[in-house]
This record gives C-alpha cells, sequence and structure tokens, in this order.
DNA sequence: ACAAGTCTTGAGAACGCTCTCAAAATGCGC
DNA sequence: GCGCATTTTGAGAGCGTTCTCAAGACTTGT
C-alpha cells in the first residue's frame, strides 16, 4: 500500500500560480500586501489543485500548531467509565470545539487524564511537548488543579478553565452553577415546596460548592432554611442511591430534591422507589446534566442543562482570538436553563403543612 | 504569556549525554545497532530533561505521523446529536483507541465529518492533507462509502472499516451483528417467544442487512419464521416509535420485539405503555447498543452490548503494526455479547398459543 | 522629474526530527 | 595479530512551512 499520490506542497501551488512560495504563504494566513490579482489567481491554484497546508510544517516553521488540547478526566476502566459518568461530555465538547475551530484553521484533540494519579503533570508535560498545542481547554476536575494549572503558565501555553468560578491563570469559563441551582430550587419554591433537599458533588469540585451556595440563596430570598437537607455524593449512581436514602428517611422528609448529577437523580428515582414513594407526586426531581438518558426515565426528568457546546465553543474563540484580555476580565458565564419535565410538581397538601 | 521554558530538543538531550543527536534518536525509535551503555547513558538524560519528541517534527522528516484519525458521523445540531444518536461511540473510540495507541507512541484525532453532505471527500481530503494521519478508523456509516474508500486507498493511507463484514480495502473489523441478532433471538425462543419482530436499521448500514440475516437464521433454526415482522427505523427514537406502533398493532402481535439501537428500544417501550402493553409481562424487549441509558429504563432493559471500544483498540494495534497481512485475512471479529436484564422474560400463555 | 517614503515580492535561514550514507570501531577466523 | 565482515557512530541533507530581511515596484509631495 505505498503512496500513490504525492502530497500537493506550497511549492506546487507556487509554480502553478508563478508566485513565490512566500506569496502563497501569504495568501493562506491572510497576510497583508498581496495584490488583489495575485491574491486571486494564488486562491483559484490552491482550490484546483486542492492544497492543504501540512498543520505539522506549519508547526514547525511557525509560532502556531493549530491544534487545542482538551483535557477530560479518565476513569481507570470502561465500566468506572460508564458508572460515574454517564455524560456525553466528550461529545459536546467536541461538537462545540471542532465546528468552531475549524473555520479558523484549528483541530481538536482530546487527551484523557486521569486525575488521581500521581502522574498528572508527568502525563499532560508529555502531552503537552508532543503537541505543542496552542491553547489548552480544561474541564473538572481539572480547571482548578493548581499543578496542572502552574505546569500551563510555566510553559506560557494559554488555557481556558471550564465549570470554575476562580480568578486567576487563565480563561475562566462557567455555566452558572450558583445560578442554575437557585434557578431550580425557585422553580421548586414557585410550585409550593418548603422542605427542598440537595444532593451535591463532591468537594473537590469547586462547582459542588457553588450548587449549594445558589441552593441556600434561593431558599434564603424565600425566607426559608436548608433545614440540614444537604447529601454528598460523588456524580456516581451509588453514591447518589445512598445519599438519595439518607435525604428520604429524614422526619419529616423532604418534599423535592435537587440532584448535582442525572447519574444521581436516576439513584433518587430508585430510592423513591424503594420507598414506595411517587414521582413527582410525593417527591419533586430536578437533575443537573440533562443527558440523553433523562428524557427517558419514568417520569421524565425536569432537569438543568448544562450548555457545554456552547460553553467550550467560546472557549476556542478566545483561545484562537489569543485575546489577552479574557482573561482579566474575569470570569465569562454561559449560564445553564432549566429544561422542565414531570418529575416536577406541586407538593401533596400534606407536605405543603 | 510569553513561552517562558523552551521546548527541551533532541539536540539538547545529545549535548547532555554526549553523543550525537542521531544516536538519541536511535534510542528513541528503539532502533538497532546502539551499545547498551549508551543507551541507558541516552535514556537517563532524556528522563532527566523531560524531553519528548515533538510530533510535528516528527512527522516532517520521518515516514510516520503517529496520529490516527477517526472518522465519526456528525449531526448538524446538537439537538440532532442527540436525538439520533444517543450512543456513547465517541467516548468509548477514545477510551480504547487512546489507552491502546498510547503506548506506542500514538494519539488519536476525532473527525466529524457528516454522511449526507456531498462534501465528505472534500471534508475528509483536507484532514488528511493537513494530518497526514498514520491511519484512519472508520465507523459505520462511512465504514463503506466507496467515496472514502478510494480516496484512503488513492492517498496510500491504511485504514480499518468498523462494523463493516465487506471484503474489500483495508481492514474490516465487525462486531459481529449477525451473530449478535441470532444471539438475541434464540435468547427469546428460548423464553419460548414464537412471534419475535425486529426493528432494523436503515438500508444505509449493512450491518441491517446482517441482523436481519442472523435474526432469521435464528427462526430458521427453530423451525420458525418472520411472519414479516420487519420493520425499519433510523436509529433515532421518532423513528423507533413508529415502527413499534406498527409493529405491536399486527395481529397477532409479536411477543417480542429485538430494537437495533438504543433509541429505537426506548421508543418501543414508550409504544408499549401507550398500548397498555407491559414490559417484559405482555412484550419481550431486547436493544442493540447497551450505552449508560438501558440500565436506567423501567425495566432495564436485556441488551446486546457492543464491543466498541474492544474493536477501536483492536483496530489501532493493527493499524499501529502495519500489518500487511491484516487486511487479507478476511474480517476480524470481535462479538457481542448478550447482557440479560428485566425487558425479557417468558411470554404469557396466551401468547404462546 | 526627483527624493523619500510605502507597498509588494522574493530569497534564504530556521524549526526539530529522521533518512541516507560514509567513517570509525569492533568482532571473527585463521 | 592480520584482513575481512559486521556493528556502531556521526555528518549532512531534507521534510513543508513561516520568519526575517533585503530588493524592487509603486506612490506621493514638491
Amino acid at each position: 500500500m505505498a503512496r500513490r499520490r504525492k502530497n500537493v506542497t506550497i511549492r506546487d501551488v507556487a509554480e502553478d500560480a508563478g508566485v513565490s512560495l512566500q506569496t502563497v504563504s501569504r495568501v493562506i494566513n491572510d497576510g497583508p500586501n498581496v495584490r488583489p490579482h495575485l491574491r486571486e489567481r494564488v486562491r483559484a491554484s490552491i482550490k484546483k489543485m486542492g492544497y492543504v497546508p501540512s498543520l505539522a510544517a506549519q508547526r514547525m516553521s511557525g509560532s502556531r500548531s493549530y491544534i487545542l488540547l482538551a483535557i477530560n478526566d479518565r476513569e481507570r476502566t470502561l465500566a468506572d467509565w460508564r458508572e460515574r459518568r454517564g455524560t456525553d461530555w466528550v461529545d459536546q465538547m467536541l461538537l462545540g470545539g471542532v465546528l468552531t475551530g475549524a473555520p479558523h484553521g484549528y483541530r481538536m484533540m482530546v487527551e484523557l487524564i486521569d486525575t488521581r494519579s500521581e502522574h498528572v503533570e508527568r502525563e499532560l508535560g508529555a502531552a503537552i511537548s508532543a503537541l505543542q498545542p496552542d491553547g489548552v481547554i480544561l474541564t473538572p476536575p481539572h480547571s482548578e488543579n493548581p499543578l496542572i494549572t502552574a505546569l500551563l503558565e510555566d510553559r506560557g501555553i494559554r488555557f481556558a478553565r471550564i465549570g470554575s468560578k476562580a480568578r486567576g491563570p487563565g480563561i475562566a469559563l462557567t455555566m452558572g452553577d450558583e445560578g442554575a441551582a437557585a434557578l431550580a430550587t425557585r422553580h421548586l419554591i414557585e410550585l409550593g415546596h418548603r422542605r427542598i433537599a440537595m444532593i451535591a458533588g463532591p468537594e473537590q469540585y469547586s462547582l459542588s460548592g457553588w450548587r449549594i451556595t445558589g441552593w441556600r440563596a434561593a431558599l434564603a430570598e424565600a425566607g426559608l432554611r436548608d433545614e440540614g437537607l444537604l447529601a454528598r455524593g460523588d456524580f456516581g449512581f451509588e453514591s447518589g442511591l445512598a445519599a438519595a436514602r439518607a435525604l428520604i428517611a429524614r422526619a419529616p422528609r423532604p418534599s423535592a430534591i435537587i440532584a448535582s448529577s442525572d447519574q444521581m437523580a436516576l439513584a433518587t428515582l430508585e430510592a423513591a422507589r424503594e420507598a414506595g414513594l411517587a414521582v413527582p407526586d410525593d417527591l419533586s426531581l430536578i437533575s443537573f446534566d440533562n443527558t440523553p438518558i433523562v428524557r427517558f426515565t419514568q417520569p421524565p426528568l425536569t432537569a438543568i442543562d448544562q450548555p457545554i457546546a456552547e460553553t467550550v465553543s467560546r472557549a476556542v474563540e478566545l483561545l484562537i482570538a489569543r485575546d489577552e484580555e479574557a482573561g482579566a476580565q474575569g470570569v465569562i458565564e454561559v449560564p445553564a436553563a432549566l429544561v422542565p419535565r414531570s418529575s416536577t410538581a406541586a407538593p401533596r397538601a400534606v407536605d405543603r403543612a
């Protein structure tokens, strides 16, 4: 299987268009100082010959690599992966990132790094040395890992931290976890709920804290208190089951639960079933993530939709633009929205007491 | 944000180890003809300095790019994406591909291409020119698109076709759709079902045909016929709903349905609900894909698990090994397995008649 | 029409690595 | 210990692009 057709290079195009190689380069990069008729002639040759610049060569000589690197959490096995995530982060990131980067000639690579490994730095360092990306996109929980941000700063690589409100190096983009939690809480309050519980994520994720803050704030607005109706999970199903059982066992029982992930919401559904509670009649439920799963549960779940694709898209724009002020402008917020479905309703009269 | 620490190059390592640049290159590539003590010294320097070869430079000079390109179907919008796929193909491909390629220094990039576009060739051609990957992994429905395979052959790029049994250029890997469908059908026959329906995928996907073949074969083994209990969908929920409704409306009604995707299985669940049929008591249901969704439906679905990660892993191995015989050996099968859950049971006496 | 600028073009070096090929060092048989 | 084959090492070219810098072609003001 030998390489039949040699790749078209910038030299071939230059020859075809009867100009120097440098002029072609200028046209490719939309550089200034090329007379219109020449620019057109070169463009025509490029199209005719189907020329596409080699990423490797561009990286070699130029200062840009046209590669963005997205760092995602990696579970150790496929089973863990499915059990704990169940989200479509990678799919959505690719959709948002690839579509936004493509028109500018940028490609996106995904690197899976296990946060709990002691080799985080080494793995990331190797990826950066090998790829020399123009920008890095960090997702939780890497977004606030100081080892990682320090490494990137040291190497002088621009990066975006998704799901982080902490100021600091890099561009911070958040999906407004505080506001989203408040949104969910208010929705329940408007339906008449007074005892609204929250299953939060692990402390390692700062967004867990923000969601708790938003939940408490919305309760306070309505003159309510959290009544200690807080439980923690690790976003996975099993942890959610334990948390939901504990909350349901409380007396008086909460009439509504906000779960910090779809997996934990599914677990809550299961816990309610065990306890003989109907959703939403006996217990209202709101989920975070809005992955495809929750449209098909019984009942379909009201959920907070995380605009992952949109947020990544925004991050890519800023990284490509090399907007030096983006970081300074503080946190960029792409707000999440509430998608009402059938798992939320007014509480029964007896609960309203 | 200037680049603070300059990248370590092969030259730095050579200097540190007191050898020529070429010797370092040999060590990196596990080349022959380096004396052990020198090899060790160079290895030590590499580790000490944290050197990692630049992918771009390797590609520029050598014949390998250390990049594998995975081609996935791209929906036009996020909504379509979620509606029609709902699968975790990309996640699984990355998991299988990245973990397998990494030890050999290979990276995997994902390219999303819209099959229905007329520009398939142009998009793929551009990606190949830009990246010059050492291998390409095609997923359905691209696996059997002659425009794509011809392009790859013409460029002399090795590729693997996943989910294809057609011999032809490239390495074909299948998850054994025929056998998997037979497995599902036999499972139902053993439970006592006689009227087993199938919701197949679109004709554009050859695996749809193989699943039908397997289904019919298993029926024939048991002395049964298909009774025309076949419907088609496009793997998406809506199409599955229509197909399931049509099958349920048949008289006599099938006592079991095999759906060719999780989304269509969910739709079948919905159609059963509409018709007042209990699953599995009135209707048994088996799904294909086994994405995280089907563990959480009510009831959880018995499903055919597609070993996507394993198959991609195998494909990566073969592409990296540049095993020239792999293609000739015919089709490589990584068989799917049946995961029994609660959506299948013996039919009611009345149906068994 | 001339000097002083600005715009346009191109030549050549550089990026970090592997390839090819030649030179030096080593091993082997006698 | 000698001549030959073999292994080990290194020097230099080349990959496809962009960068830097200098030269040539235009403007403009007078």
